[in-house]
Order: structure tokens, then C-alpha cells, then sequence
DNA sequence: GTTGTTTTGTTCTTACTGAGAACATAACAT
DNA sequence: ATGTTATGTTCTCAGTAAGAACAAAACAAC
């Protein structure tokens, strides 16, 4: 609970204001803003007039509803902040622009050599593209990251690699990963949208995810928590890359079902080989819907322990997680239920596909730049 | 964010000052309280006005310091208002008088026979003892409670208890997991005061805790979050009475001690062999220490998983966790870690006994119920 | 013992906020 | 053409916290 006169006030009223413009499924009417924050008419009047004259919002006439005088809707200003958004995925990355409210541009996509030097890359893309608008850059990356700054990567070889050393600080950048942005992402604007407690997992080769809290995905002290992959959920008896024994991650995620057929589990190499199993086990291949079988069953085993400890209204899956939500549905509600406690069973949390699909990370990525700005901090030097 | 106009911008920053009096570890000055609160003396001064005429705070000389005009202390106003907390065990209950700032006198306490007729005993209690000035009361139990209101607590044989037919109406009443409570308390009295992300494990015949975020205890969909206990993160064979398989309760707390001396893992009953395993342990009885030596491995165990996942900054322990942490600090530790991602391990969260002591579930009780008061809400109309 | 220093309390003014009432306006419905 | 409905606009008003100036109460130094 902040510090608060009654200046300030105008400017907490003001980023409210802006937040629901963002977070809005659809484009916001002033009326409806007003309604929204409950504020009186005049009171909406005064500081979306001042956010215009900000460069924050624009006003454009509404299509008429029915009877009642025409209103305008809230649009994001055409010299108004933008965020940029990287993902950078194990080989290739790619920056996008988004506006307040979500609209998002791809701007330039590209490889990389598995070393820091992608984000040298990714610099100069955004050099290349910045204007005056850009307010902030959030970027999305597979992996740990200590306090924002260390980066701790097994499957690049990267141990401690320093931010600080590879992104400039022209601009506000902030960065997460990607497991993490992607639940962040369906918090925000997709399937788990106004959900209180929830949680997300996004299944690539291994499992990671994020607790999300009305819409806020925690971080924890080091900003690295929502590494459940990383736990023995699964009485697997192998020692886990991370240096740990028996970690879900074993039985989950591409790497498992690469482990299934003989491959070492690198990463990056094997993408296509479960995409690969999925189709032949789709085919009706038995040692394919085997190894599907076991990791749906342990992502339902170590969803059901999850839902224990932290009770989530819903759960949501991205990635492969998709695929085995479709092909493996009732399998894992299953094993997800027997991992429940028995009274909870009645009432177990949904497990759900994410909606944002694909660009989850990068609209995650986007969603942390943006609250960058959207803080009373930033406003009132804007003002 | 709520709606804020600037009437209600009086009353935000009167539940500020509440709230710093009654988490101050010392009575704090009015001058103290204005910079904590980045007022001016001025503002402080009214503030403080008004609420002494609402008979919530008073106002007495403090002790000078050293040079300055003397300031005064805020204490808690003799006929403010009070928050009774009962703590319910497996078969006995005590009921206890919270005031602003933490102030605790144990009122009463009895037995009960494991039925929910202690409600009934503990609501008379309190009509005992209420006046004008109970405000609300809170209630800590050791069981799984739904909603705030269904209880499933097995070893008692309870399975949907509905807490709205046992409890009455006639002031707000509120009741959490003892674990929970207990975690509570360390976190704004105890050993995790000031954390921003932290856990809780209070240990008795089974094991249960909470996620504490800037010193609140996570509730989830349904309040009834921190069953960390009824994860399998031990690779347990066995069923747990739960209905899931492999709880991490099997191996850690007084019902595992139990199991190893071929005990029944009752609950309530077995409470004096597991202190009596740990006097043997420290005798040097090989059986007990063993047994004591593998109840503290299973517990680092899933420390450190559970803090791969949730990144905490301090991890705190009550109840047998603290004998646990007395007799085998390095045994847990050196598990704790072995169970972390490696890149963590140079920063692993330290592992500390709870500083709140027994009574961290009665303490814990009277800060849900502090929190019915200590809001906007409830300050507007005591105004 | 006098004087200066330091900290806090008190008073008054000021800039600013959002609410509310009254009225104006622009659509649709009859 | 007239009434209805929802929204925009203007003005007044009660209320907030900040800031400046001053008063008061302690200690420190000489």
C-alpha cells in the first residue's frame, strides 16, 4: 500500500484507467471505462482528456449501440508507447511491437548460434526499429534466470552467463522466462483471464510453468520461482541435467519421449522427433501411444500433487501440453485425480489448452514490458 | 486497486497507520509513524486525532531519546477493539484476547471430544467472555478447510463438517488451517517478518504449511492451499490416508516416526512416542536416530524441491520441524540441497525454527482476524 | 544558568481531487 | 414531431495532504 496525496490520486486514478484500456478482451468505451472503475462521467471526462493530451489515449467515435448519446471509444494514442517483445527459442528469435491494448506487429525474426551473441542481435534489431515511442523491452527466454540478471542455461551451455554485459540500457528491458511469460500471457488474455489462483505449464522439452495470482505471475525472491519440472513428483530414478535426482521433467516434455526412443535428450535437436511420435502414435503406432501414454499419465500425476499444494481455481498447458490435452484428455484427468486428495476429487481444478497459442511467450514478454509503464511511477513523468 | 475517491483517501491511509501500529515489533511513535508512512506531521497529526476519537488508537508521553520535543507512542485504545483466537487440537482447545499491536491474554481452554461440538464449547467461550469491544474471531484447526467452511479432517473422522451449522453469526467469524496460521504468524511476528516470498511448514503428525507473499499466507481457489504434506516427493510406496499415494507426510512428522516403531499412525494418540523416539535419538538409541536421521532427510528432500519451485527467500519451521532443526540442521541442509537445481545451490534459502513458538496458530488466528478489521471497509464505518 | 540546537507539534494557506447536481446533446422509439 | 435514454459538460463543493512558518519541549555546550 503506497504513499498516496491526493495528486497522486489523480495518477493511480489514471493508470487505472489505462490498465483496464490494456487488459480490455475488447476496445473500451469511455462510458463503459467509467462504468468499469466506477468513477462519474465528468471524472472520465477529465482524465482521459489529460491521457490524450499525453499521448497515452485517443478517442475515437463509437458505433451507436442503441438509443442514448454516442460515446467514444478508448483506443491507444497514435504517438503512444510501444513495447517491443523477443522470444528467443533455442535456435531462432523474434521481435515484435505491441501497442497498449495488445495489438501486436511482428517486426524481424532470425537464427542465432546458441551463444550470448543473439541477444547482440536482438539489440540491434530493436535499434534498428526503435522510435521515439518505445517505452520498453521485454524479452522471453528458455531457461532460468537469478534476479534478472544471470542467465542459467544447461541446454545452451550457458552457466552464469551476465545480462548486464549483453543488453544495453537504452531502454527499460526486462526479461523471463519463457514457461513463465507464457502463463502470464494466458493470465492475461487468455484462457486463464480473471482467474484468481491458477497455474500455467508450458511442456517443450522439459516442464516448466508459473503461479499465477490475479493475473500476476510470481517470480519469487530471485525472480526464478515456477521451476516444478525440477521436482520428484514422479518417482522417476534418473539424475536430472539441473543436477537434481528424479525430476518430473524426466517423465514430461519432448525430452522424455525422445529418452523413450533410444535418443539422448539434447535440445533443439529433438522438436521434430515428438512431433514425430505424437503423429505415429496418432497413427496407431503402440510403442509411440506408449510413450505418450506415460507422459500424459505423469503430467496428470504431477498436476494432481501440484493442485494439493497450491489449489488453483484452473490449470492451463501450452506447447506440447497442447497435444496431449488433445490426444490424451481423459488419461490425464485421471492420474491427475488420483494424485488428488480424495475430498478434493468432487471439485478438481480444470485443466485446460492455453488460447494465446504459440506467441504465449512473446504476448507474455510483452505483457512485463507494458507493466513497465503502466505504473504511476512512469505516468506521472509522462504527464 | 480499488476505487479511490478522495473522501475514501482519508480512511486508506487511517488503515495504513492502523496496520503499521499493529505490525510494529515496538509501539511506535507518532514522528516514527510519519516517516514510516511518508506523511507529514501535520497529516500525522490528524490522522492520529481522528482516529483516538474513534477509540481505535491512544496516545501516551513517550520516553525521550535525546534532544527534540518529545513525541508520543501509539498504543492500542482501551476500549478499542479486540479479536478472539481459538486454537482447536486433537483434543483440547484454547481461547485467547488479541488487541491492536498483538497484545495476547489466553482467556480459557478445555478439552473436547473430537466431535464438532467443540464449536459449540468454543462459541459459548467466547460468549463468555465478549464485550463491545470483540470485533471478530478467528479459529485454527488442524485440517483441510474448504471454502471457510467444509471440513474434511480425516483423523478426526470429520468428512464434510459444515462449519456454518457449528458456528454462529454473531460476530464475523474466520478459521484457517493451523499450518497456515502458524506460517502466518511468522511471517508477520516471527522468524519471516519482512520476506516477500516465503514458506512455512509447521510438522506435527503430518505436515502442512503455506506460501507467504510479502507476508500473507496464500490461500488458493478454495483457502484451502498448503498441502505440500500430500505431495509425493519422497518416492514413498505406501497409500496415505488422504487417498493419494506416496504423500510426503508418509516419511515426514510423528506419524513416519510412528510407522518405524510399528505404531499405528494414529493421530492424537501417538503425540508422546515421537517425543519420546527423539529423547531416545538423542540418548544414542541407533533405532531412533535412524529413524529420526531418515524423517529429516525425506524433510530436506522436499525442501529443496519445493524450492525449485517456489523460490523462496527464507523457509521457516514449527512444530516437530523445530526438534527436526535442533537435532539434524546439516542432515536437512545437506539433503535440502541436494534436492536444488544446481545453479541454486550457492544461495539456498536458509532453513530456520520458527521464533512464534507453540502458540503460532493462535497467533496466526488473531492476524486473519485483525485483517476483518484493519480494512477500509470496516474503518469507514467505525468513523 | 544561559544560549543554541534539534526534533516534533500546530496552525494556516494552498493546490488539487472526485462527487454531485443541473443542464446540454445526440442517438433511438413511438 | 415528440418522448426516452444514455452520455457529455459545466459548475460548485466538501475534503485531502503538502508546505511554510512558527511554537514548544527536550538536550548540549559553554
Amino acid at each position: 500500500m503506497a504513499t498516496m496525496t491526493s495528486a497522486d490520486l489523480r495518477v493511480h486514478n489514471q493508470a487505472r484507467l489505462l490498465r483496464a484500456v490494456h487488459d480490455a478482451p475488447e476496445p473500451l468505451t469511455r462510458a463503459a471505462a467509467a462504468r468499469l472503475l466506477t468513477i462519474g462521467r465528468n471524472t472520465a471526462g477529465a482524465l482521459v482528456g489529460e491521457l490524450e493530451r499525453a499521448r497515452l489515449l485517443h478517442e475515437i467515435p463509437a458505433a451507436s449501440t442503441g438509443r442514448g448519446r454516442p460515446t467514444t471509444l478508448l483506443v491507444p494514442h497514435p504517438e503512444g508507447p510501444l513495447a517491443f517483445a523477443a522470444d528467443i527459442r533455442e535456435d531462432s528469435w523474434t521481435l515484435a511491437q505491441i501497442a497498449l491494448g495488445g495489438e501486436l506487429t511482428e517486426l524481424e525474426s532470425g537464427e542465432h548460434d546458441r551463444t550470448p551473441a543473439v541477444f547482440t542481435q536482438i539489440r540491434e534489431a530493436v535499434e534498428r526499429h526503435a522510435t521515439d515511442r518505445l517505452a520498453a523491452v521485454g524479452i522471453a527466454i528458455a531457461g532460468p534466470i537469478w534476479d534478472g540478471r544471470w542467465l542459467h542455461i544447461s541446454h545452451l551451455g550457458w552457466d552464469a552467463v551476465d545480462l548486464d554485459e549483453h543488453l544495453g540500457d537504452a531502454w527499460p528491458t526486462v526479461i523471463g522466462n519463457d514457461a513463465r511469460l507464457a502463463g502470464l500471457a494466458e493470465a492475461r488474455r487468455g484462457a486463464l483471464r480473471g482467474t484468481g489462483t491458477a497455474m500455467h505449464f508450458h511442456i517443450d522439452f522439459d516442464i516448466g510453468g508459473t503461479l499465477l495470482l490475479a493475473g500476476d505471475s510470481q517470480g519469487g525472491a530471485h525472480n526464478i520461482a515456477g521451476e516444478f519440472g525440477h521436482m520428484p513428483l514422479t518417482g522417476s530414478p534418473l539424475r536430472c541435467m539441473c543436477g537434481a535426482l528424479g525430476c518430473w521433467s524426466l517423465d514430461v516434455g519432448t525430452n522424455a519421449l525422445m529418452r523413450r526412443f533410444g535418443k539422448a535428450p539434447g535440445y533443439g535437436a529433438g522438436r521434430e522427433l515428438g512431433r514425430e511420435v505424437l503423429r505415429r502414435a496418432e497413427e496407431g503406432d503402440a510403442k509411440a501411444a506408449k510413450a505418450v501414454d506415460d507422459n500424459a499419465a505423469a503430467l496428470g500425476r504431477g498436476l494432481g500433487a501440484l493442485a494439493n499444494a497450491l489449489d488453483p481455481e484452473a490449470i492451463s498447458l501450452s506447447g506440447l501440453g497442447v497435444d496431449l490435452i488433445r490426444l490424451r484428455r481423459s488419461l490425464i484427468e485421471e492420474t491427475c485425480e488420483a494424485g488428488l486428495m480424495a475430498f478434493r476429487r468432487s471439485e478438481a481444478p480444470p485443466i485446460v489448452a492455453g488460447t494465446v497459442g504459440e506467441i504465449g511467450p512473446l504476448r507474455g514478454a510483452a505483457e512485463i514490458a507494458f507493466d513497465e509503464v503502466l505504473t504511476p511511477e512512469w505516468l506521472g513523468s509522462r504527464l
